[in-house]
DNA sequence: ATTTAATTGACAGTATACTGACAATATGGC
DNA sequence: GCCATATTGTCAGTATACTGTCAATTAAAT
């Protein structure tokens, strides 16, 4: 005789839930990121656009969204925080008036290389309790995950896009 | 002669870190929950609080909190949600005014039943591009992990406080 | 050259997340 | 019983995230 009743419902069916599992996960490694940086008023988004502006000089917001994946919204309140405290300017490109360009300043490059070593041990402090091996095997397939589910976030990550700013001779 | 120059920053400093890693992958999971779910007008959050709610029929609004690892005040308002949605309601608890119990209403135990397949779908398509041992793998990392961070996060995980709803004549 | 498409930055609206505070209420020590 | 303390739900404030829309501007089609 087949068993015909539903299943009944158990905590199981969210906390096995990968989706559940990646949403405490990023819940703990804000609360590190933010502990170990305290002293630099610099959150994990605002960190990652920082960057992309060091290493990529007179990006505009748009390229800017698609190298880090975050939504072109959620950048513009990013870019205004981070002008506000001073760390990076918007200058109008020349050839085109709809574009911002986005730099540095002398402060932002300072709290960019001061906040480094913190930012390395809130990353280290996440995957401490794991074993060395268990670490490097997570994080390979965690990143393969994510290269591979690029397309299913409504904002895929373009590293190509990053270098179109560069001048487009070829 | 020591090398004395600072590393040049280069994006691996957001793409190797698994803060990145982790947010990149959450915001695929809610990608991919809303996408499969869409028919249903609940988020992943939402879907959590109904689930617990049905686990605990009379939990009150802290204790979920706890048991699902959720801010008490952002619960706060994806109560008063599941509520406008009439998935929910609140009675105040005899033994002391402070507190308000949390029931499913029929709509509610209807529609957890109904997107259960949904979630599940989501929920294997967010590791479907992985073999399945590497899938098995990942998880197994990712649930320790994450127990073992509990503590690293504002509002760790506090499961047994669900019991407690439940009389302590013990 | 003119019409059409696409792109850019901005905005409004909704939904998590967290901090810190608060009034109402309960509880414990005495 | 009284007082210090803790708990509960709520609220204001800030910061991601995403949807959808818009005007200004540019590029593409013909």
């Amino acid at each position: 005789m087949p068993n015909n009743k539903p299943a009944p419902v158990t905590m199981d069916a969210v906390y096995t839930a990968p989706g559940y599992l990646f949403r405490r996960m990023q819940q703990i490694a804000v609360a590190l990121f933010i502990e170990e940086c305290r002293a630099f008023d610099l959150t994990p988004v605002q960190y990652a656009a920082l960057v992309t502006i060091s290493t990529h000089p007179g990006i505009d917001a748009t390229r800017l969204s698609a190298v880090i994946a975050f939504d072109r919204s959620t950048l513009g309140n990013v870019i205004e925080r981070l002008q506000a405290k001073e760390f990076i300017v918007r200058k109008p490109a020349p050839e085109d008036k709809r574009v911002k360009l986005l730099y540095l300043t002398k402060a932002g490059a300072a709290v960019l290389s001061e906040i480094m070593p913190s930012v390395d041990k809130a990353q280290a402090r996440m995957l401490q309790p794991l074993k060395p091996a268990d670490r490097k095997t997570l994080l390979a397939l965690l990143t393969q995950l994510v290269d591979l589910n690029n397309e299913a976030s409504r904002v895929p990550l373009r590293a190509e896009d990053a270098l179109e700013h560069l001048g487009r001779s070829g």
